[in-house]
DNA sequence: AGCCGGGCTGGACTGTGTCTAATGCAGCCC
DNA sequence: GGGCTGCATTAGACACAGTCCAGCCCGGCT
């Protein structure tokens, strides 16, 4: 009756929602990415996942995210030149980011509205619409 | 009365309307985004400049845009998480992004109306929005 | 047991972008 | 002219995110 423990089965469930084989490492990435609700790093993910002990490899965490990325679990977001953030929110959502701090937080898409896009070239289409807010700190 | 000379002689007002001292790599630099409307790597600036003799080097480059960025001159576009593309034109507009080619064009953001969109945190400023549509050819 | 195949791993590698220390060069004052 | 100051440029070393590779582990199957 632990929730993590709970939480750590409803993963497994979810991955193999999506097609993915649940492994000791899979399931630890995913947990935490859904667990705390927040936009993370490769880096900030692999940190958190060998918290305690290192076992799980740079290599595995990258297959891992590109993984859970084609198969649609979570987003990229492309913010931030120097790297990628993983967002386990993929409900259409849009973004704004803090450019001094590097936060970056969720905008709801449900109230905001966009009209009189033009259409797209001809044979393409779209993919997503990515909307990023860019703020900071008033002097 | 040589057009290039022209352009040239005019970028560097450009440059000094924009409190950059012109020195000749910075025009060859601002030339080579300039003539062509189009949006470049750091990567591909510095081939075009050094398209005859290496004359301009790497760390000269990234300065370069670097202060344009900073002096408002030009702008970075971040849509591709391996490199930053520069954009030179300033005036407000969106992006279309076609995920396969890397191709990256413009969208007049004239016609495009967005509204509903949450007020800012407490003391934050917006800096500017991004908005990138991602397209990929139809299969 | 032996094979097969997916997953994991360390370490080497790649490619952007930054840093550093040295050099060049223009203006300026004496 | 000679020496000073300060900005611009440079080559090369460096930092770092992300990818690649070759080998290993391990579970399932025959």
């Amino acid at each position: 009756m632990d929730s993590r423990h709970t939480s750590r089965e409803k993963l497994t469930d979810t991955l193999r929602a999506h097609g993915i084989n649940p492994t000791h490492q899979r399931i630890e990435i995913a947990h935490a990415l859904f667990s705390r609700q927040e936009h993370l790093s490769a880096d900030q993910i692999m940190a958190i996942v060998n918290e305690r002990h290192c076992e799980t490899s740079k290599a595995t965490v990258y297959n891992t995210l590109n993984l859970f990325v084609a198969k649609a679990l979570i987003r990229e977001v492309i913010v931030d030149p120097t790297r990628v953030f993983y967002d386990p929110n993929t409900e259409p959502h849009y973004h704004l980011y803090d450019v001094q701090s590097g936060r970056l937080t969720d905008v709801s898409s449900a109230d905001v509205r966009i009209s009189g896009l033009p259409d797209l070239p001809e044979g393409m289409v779209a993919e997503g619409m990515d909307v990023i807010i860019r703020v900071r700190p008033a002097i």
